[in-house]
DNA sequence: TCTGGGGTCCTAGGACCC
DNA sequence: TCTGGGGTCCTAGGACCC
């Protein structure tokens, strides 16, 4: 069995490199993507120059303001233009390999495991990926190569902007050991200070630690994963085609509001949003959910599963503003809310179901629908609820 | 004092079924 | 009347990632 090869790509500061080409007088300048600055948001991203005052993604841009010069250029993020970019990065990208797994608008994992026949040894592939990007849209782009999905991430974060790391199976301890031990996915904020309190500080520490130590800190999964990581051991497969699991929008509002009536019409609006996607996609989601955080950033969620899945804006909105109304919340200063649908059917029932999708949506379920339901409900009398929904499941299928 | 928006995954409890 | 073990689905919260 032969060793696998994955690449991980990664567009050097994305948002801002892309406003930095199109606009040649804001070359060299600090420049920052994100919210306004006096109001509330944060940094989504920023040139290199504004890195050198300490200023990062995430950070709030409040801060960032602060910290950054008067000559400072500030742009609100443009994402169907960034979207339309990454689009063709990525197309470029299946010119190396044809299994290219797009992790987000600036990143992707490509499995180049045998390419080396075809293009020549690891190095060449990765600045052919470079080459390839640049040709297509004028950017550069950071690449490492290693023999799973966590060493190539890390590979491609160690030399930045324009950076190429490889490192084979047998470097992969060396490579990890001296890193701190929150480059391992899953220890953010809540989780890793369990292990620097023990004194541990690099991911070699974290090696030293035996899994019943590991598990004992983390529970049992987080610290087998984290064990495992430690050891340089992850997923070595990329996946090409990922279906995604929800749509949801939200918004934080300039400032807390009580008003009954905007937080309904911003429900709405939120339901337009999501059901547009979601009719776009061709899906129906059976549970809908509210997200609302009050003043103070307490948050909170409330979902209901329906009868019958929707993709329509009035269903949402009315299921999101019943969540709501349910509660007593009212005068409540509200900082952000919004709503999601998930809970896709599957693809044969939605087949199925395809001719009365959108009629459906308006005129309320088929009565045909509800004919079989009472034949097959008297079927259950006789032989017990599970074996029914068995049934029914294995016929969908 | 500040903390966006769009996601995924995990946990844990309760209802319900066999 | 009292009992268990396995399993699924639903819900709420929270950690984490880009």
């Amino acid at each position: 069995m032969s060793q696998r090869l994955i690449m991980h790509i990664d567009l050097d500061a994305f948002f801002a490199s892309i406003e930095q080409r199109d606009h040649p007088e804001y070359q060299g300048r600090p420049l920052v993507v994100g919210a306004e600055p006096g109001k509330r948001g944060v940094v989504a991203t920023c040139s290199y120059e504004a890195r050198r005052y300490g200023v990062h993604s995430a950070m709030p841009i409040s801060e960032a303001f602060r910290r950054l010069p008067p000559e400072t250029i500030y742009l609100r993020p443009d994402i169907a233009r960034y979207g339309e970019v990454s689009r063709r990065i990525m197309t470029a990208l299946e010119a190396i390999s044809p299994l290219v797994e797009k992790v987000s608008v600036d990143e992707a994992f490509l499995d180049i495991s045998g390419m080396e026949r075809l293009i020549g040894p690891p190095e060449r592939i990765g600045h052919r990926a470079k080459a390839v990007i640049h040709e297509a849209v004028g950017l550069t782009a950071s690449v490492g190569i290693g023999p799973n999905r966590l060493i190539a991430k890390l590979a491609s974060d160690y030399q930045k902007p324009d950076g190429l790391t490889l490192v084979m199976a047998d470097q992969v301890e060396a490579f990890l050991d001296p890193q701190p031990l929150t480059v391992l996915r899953g220890l953010g904020a809540k989780s890793a200070p369990l292990l620097q309190r023990l004194g541990l500080r690099t991911v070699g520490d974290v090696r030293r630690l035996s899994l019943q130590e590991l598990r004992q800190q983390l529970g049992v999964l987080a610290g087998t994963k984290i064990h495992e990581q430690a050891h340089g051991i992850a997923s070595d497969r990329v996946h090409s085609d990922s279906e995604r699991k929800s749509i949801s929008k939200e918004t934080t509002f300039g400032r807390d509001i009580t008003d009954q009536d905007l937080l309904r019409d911003t429900l709405r609006w939120a339901a337009q949003e999501v059901g547009y996607i979601a009719r776009q996609e061709g899906r129906t989601g059976n549970t809908v959910t509210l997200k609302i955080r009050f003043r103070g950033f307490e948050t909170h969620t409330r979902s209901r599963t329906l009868a019958t899945p929707t993709a329509a804006d009035l269903e949402i909105f009315q299921q999101a503003w019943g969540l709501y109304r349910a509660e007593d919340w009212q005068g409540r200063p509200v900082r952000l809310i919004g709503l999601g649908i998930g809970g896709w059917e599957s693809e044969a029932s939605q087949g199925a179901r395809q001719g009365d999708l959108f009629d459906g949506m308006r005129s309320g379920p088929d009565p045909k629908q509800d004919r079989i339901y009472e034949t097959l409900d008297a079927i259950s009398d006789k032989f017990g609820r599970r074996s029914l929904r068995l049934g029914v499941r294995r016929r969908k299928e």
